[in-house]
DNA sequence: AGACAAACCTGTCTGC
DNA sequence: TGCAGACAGGTTTGTC
């Protein structure tokens, strides 16, 4: 479900749960992805306290406690949601956190496929912390650009819809927004990361950009699961230009090409074969 | 190095 | 109406 745009879109959401002070924790028994939520760690961590802030990186959001040294680090999977309640509002099934909030409210985290991540890492020292110490700059608030890009494709062989998708290089891209971003620079998915040059790696990164912000504009986007943490849809999937768009016209004024679906990484590949030529 | 498949899960949609 | 199978926005791990 969430890639960058919708996990900024839910940071920012959350803005209600700043200052307010933990009460309690509760998580339930069941693993996410890789591991049970470290409760009492967490508990520890932030019980007493008052929310200071929260950042993000890539897709993970990292939740700052004042006067403590531990950060919260959520990541979503694929149907993670983080959202802000009355506490007498109902539990939706699946919610494994609950942190009770001054002001009669709860900060609250559903995941009916358990693909997301909750952990707990040394303030000042998160991106030696394992999920984040492989992530590479902020697609969003990094400075990629032309030369970065470039110099990155010059040691890769791989293709441009697996660069991307790597955390490691550029952190908050997923499948539909590469798709997205490979459409609007014109480049196929399948060309190799060393072939582009020094002028389309600008244009990736223009893309990127663009892409992104637009997205973000829209409140992200929903195709099913995806809500911000009031839970309010976003209205992205509208605008979207090639996503499961298979068998429709290319949008590109100029082009009279037929969107096509392929597979690449194992995951759905959506491009023009006319204007993304190669 | 890099491509692919499988694994982790539940929910939803399609076709028979 | 029911049921099997495919598929879903992510990430990690193992194999070739």
């Amino acid at each position: 479900m969430p890639e960058l745009p919708e996990v900024e879109t839910v940071r920012r959401t959350l803005a209600p749960v700043i200052g307010r002070r933990i009460e309690s924790v509760w998580a339930s028994r069941q693993k996410l992805r890789e591991r049970l939520i470290p409760r009492a760690r967490l508990a520890r961590a932030s019980t007493g306290a008052r929310i200071e802030g929260i950042r993000r990186w890539g897709k993970y959001l990292l939740v700052d406690f004042i006067d403590r040294p531990a950060v919260m680090v959520v990541h979503l999977g694929m149907t993670g949601r983080l959202r802000v309640h009355a506490n007498s509002d109902a539990r939706v099934d699946h919610t494994h956190l609950v942190m009770g909030l001054s002001g009669r409210s709860e900060l609250r985290y559903s995941d009916p496929r358990r693909f997301g991540h909750i952990s707990v890492a040394e303030r000042g020292r998160e991106q030696e912390h394992p999920p984040l110490s492989v992530l590479g700059i902020d697609a969003l608030t990094g400075t990629v650009d032309g030369a970065m890009l470039h110099e990155h494709t010059r040691r890769s062989r791989r293709m441009m819809k697996a660069f991307l998708l790597d955390q490691s290089v550029v952190a908050g891209l997923g499948n539909i927004y590469v798709c997205e971003v490979l459409w609007r620079a014109r480049v196929r998915p399948t060309l190799r990361a060393h072939r582009l040059s020094r002028r389309r790696c600008g244009s990736v990164a223009d893309a990127i950009g663009a892409v992104l912000d637009n997205a973000l504009d829209r409140g992200g986007t929903s195709l099913r699961d995806f809500v911000a943490a009031d839970g309010a849809k976003g209205e992205n999937s509208h605008y979207l230009r090639v996503y499961d768009r298979e068998g429709s016209g290319c949008l590109r004024r100029t082009c009279a090409g037929e969107i096509r679906r392929t597979l690449l990484q194992g995951r759905a590949t959506f491009y023009c074969p006319t204007c993304q030529s190669h």
